[in-house]
DNA sequence: GTCTATATTGAGATAGAC
DNA sequence: GTCTATCTCAATATAGAC
């Protein structure tokens, strides 16, 4: 008992290693090599934890799509208006970037390369779920006119997980605070940049 | 002068190989012997053209940089309102990526791997003399009263290219018309999805 | 200017001793 | 469970014949 966790520890010790270096260079540019370095071992040595490089990609996003289609369920749960909705959305992208920025990073990074591959289309499903979360919430707005009539919810969508997939590149929880970034998408998003006397 | 011509020709053909094989799989992916298969060379071959695989993408786009930044310049012009120079600043992306769809793709899928080193760090300066011209057209929008006093220029610019920068990875000119998108865009942006009744 | 052939390097992975 | 040592393969790049 006490022998089976101590594995799960080294497993996981390497996963948070490896996962660290993907999302800072990417899975191709991250050799078995740098990951042995992070955790003290030889590269070799990884082999008797996992079969490939790649499985412990698999580790450490295999659970993830789970995690994040949760917190964005729960954010699109009733209860207040569109603008309420959408702004507990973009609260539960920062959260996940907050608690998860490894794998967000990952995600984002390796979308249009690695996770191509079809042994990566969970991935895709879990951007699907998400995306049917974000256009539900969208289209709900519009039928009780909460929303414009006019607007067309996947290719807002698509704008809003443009920005929000931007995220990772850029923020740092030691100089932004991420209240006012969604404050500042909802303001634009919702109300947008021109002055009204002007419309 | 004919001769010197021909070799030119060569250049370009593995150049714009290179260039769409880059754009579908970046530049990591692309092995010299993919090249060389698109151009009926084998890939020792190319070696006489280029000193390595990496001149090649500085082939690509060494010069495409002042093309860019000529376009958007151009756009932010004066004359019109600042909404009219922000859609001619959308219409400009459309344009670049409808006639240098391979430099749009690589400048974007790159910019986070290869494009950081040192070599490409041009790339970053052309980067930036865009973000300045729409800082400028956002700024001078707020001075004008034409937009909201409490926009964060930097911060909608992110917002913006975070958008435009998406566009290589779905738009096809065949299936989507470019004009659509910009009304779109500058609708969302300018006045927001939110119905004014709400506000 | 292109080909044949090959040098060189880097990276993922394995075998077997400890 | 880790190390030593090494295999294998793929990819960039080079040398020299044609």
């Amino acid at each position: 008992m006490a022998k089976r966790k101590k594995t799960d520890d080294r497993r996981r010790q390497i996963a948070a290693a490896a996962g660290a270096l993907f999302a800072e260079q990417g899975v191709r540019a991250t050799t078995v090599r740098d990951i042995g370095d992070r955790v003290g071992l030889l590269s070799g040595s990884l082999y008797h934890h996992y079969k490939t490089k790649i499985d412990i990609v698999h580790e450490i996003m295999g659970d993830y799509g789970e995690d994040l289609v949760a917190r964005y369920d729960r954010a699109a749960l009733p209860g207040g208006t569109s603008v309420e909705k959408l702004r507990r959305l973009f609260q539960a992208c920062f959260e996940a970037n907050l608690e998860h920025p490894d794998e967000e990073a990952i995600l984002i990074r390796e979308l249009d390369s690695l996770f191509r591959e079809p042994e990566f289309a969970y991935i895709h499903e879990t951007l699907s779920r998400i995306e049917d979360i974000f256009v539900g919430v969208i289209e709900e707005g519009i039928r009780r006119r909460e929303l414009r009539a006019d607007v067309d919810a996947r290719f807002v969508y698509r704008m809003m997980m443009d920005v929000m997939g931007a995220v990772p590149r850029w923020f740092d929880a030691r100089t932004h605070d991420e209240s006012e970034v969604v404050d500042q998408w909802i303001e634009t998003f919702f109300h947008g940049i021109g002055l009204e006397n002007e419309a």
